[in-house]
DNA sequence: TTCGTCATGTAATGGGTTACATGATTAC
DNA sequence: GTAATCATGTAACCCATTACATGACGAA
């Protein structure tokens, strides 16, 4: 009845943000644009669709045999979904929570992937709440590792150091991001945490 | 009826191996020993057990009101499970499988952990299959990430460089892990990918 | 005309959590 | 005696996937 999943939720209201789109276009875009994530199916998405227009959210706009009334994709497009008002009200109002819920796992990445459209003190409290939790993971990783360390066989051992590395590389990336917003060169030009990486030629990473 | 869950079967029967426990301890194990991965609950690992116990793979002791049964932990043990040699069987066929599954994102932490009991060229068919994996992965956000770039706002572009940066950390820490298996320091002793790092000690973390 | 992609959906199932219910044991 | 932790369980729900069903369009 309500499929009310949080970051599909937040997903879609933000692409449609931008611009109507239909599912499949819809689905795509979850892929790509905001690909790091997990892609939702079909079995999700559409039944989302569904609640989200009965929540007064969306519009259903039928773009049945006329091939002029679907100028965006140069080809069929069967059900078009628009945001109303009171969809952008709502995407707003989920813009502006800073609360735990948008520390956790799920949440933190579309967040961050919406940045672009969120106010900057809540930016600061939503980077600095998601290294907080970190820090706290980190330390009851440590404590544990502390009390077992001994009975623990190489490989074990091998894939707690490993997991804890890459929560400590996540803490230092959120700190550079924290203390570019700081700076104030986080609004939406003049990318954050530039160091004159080439995206194309990644090497010199760590070690 | 079934509650087959793969990860959680695996990591109970690979725990339950090494000593017998009720399932409380288990559960608490799952978080420190095999902390890593994530903690199951309770409605969880209950049910689960009384299936492994129906398929014949577990036994339940009770021990009730007797203090000298449950020398274990020094308190009281309600039901102890133990493993019944069809179950070591099970687990070990389970050991012995290199197929895709165990490269998956859900199944490989288990499996790595467990290493310490699986054949040496399982566990490189494991590693490697991995890696390609990731590698796939990689070239798809790659390829992904050029047909976009131009479009994308910058918080958006550096949620995905830090999502492949990710990826490529986890290629590289496997090329060490196989590069060690492959000078054949990856039985049981000598741990993999040995740098002098100190597992106490983990200051440089933040800047 | 057949194949790949576009496009939309539903029913069954899976895998897991939350909230609840119960009660024993230990420590204060 | 009361609070925390140990210990076991169940029912209701949640989120999402899989498999299936359907069909239109474009290109070979």
């Amino acid at each position: 009845m309500s499929r009310r999943s949080g970051v599909l939720e937040f997903a879609v209201l933000g692409l449609l943000r931008e611009s109507p789109m239909h599912g499949y276009e819809l689905r795509k875009r979850l892929n790509t644009s905001l690909g790091v994530f997990r892609a939702f199916s079909y079995g999700t998405l559409y039944p989302c669709l569904k609640t989200l227009v009965a929540q007064g959210w969306l519009t259903e706009e039928t773009a049945p045999d006329d091939p002029l009334a679907a100028p965006l994709a140069g080809r069929r497009a069967k059900i078009v979904y628009r945001l109303t008002s009171a969809g952008k009200e709502h995407f707003e109002d989920l813009l502006a929570q800073s609360g735990p819920d948008a520390w956790e796992d799920e949440q933190f990445g579309v967040r961050f992937a919406f940045f672009g459209h969120t106010e900057r003190d809540v930016r600061m409290r939503v980077l600095e709440g998601r290294r907080s939790r970190l820090e706290e993971r980190l330390e009851r990783m440590r404590a544990s590792l502390a009390r077992t360390r001994e009975r623990l066989d190489d490989y074990t051992l091998e894939l707690q150091r490993h997991g804890m590395e890459s929560v400590e590389r996540e803490v230092r990336w959120l700190n550079e991001l924290i203390e570019t917003e700081r700076a104030g060169r986080g609004r939406a030009k003049g990318r954050p945490a530039d160091q004159g990486r080439d995206d194309t030629d990644p090497t010199d990473t760590t070690t």
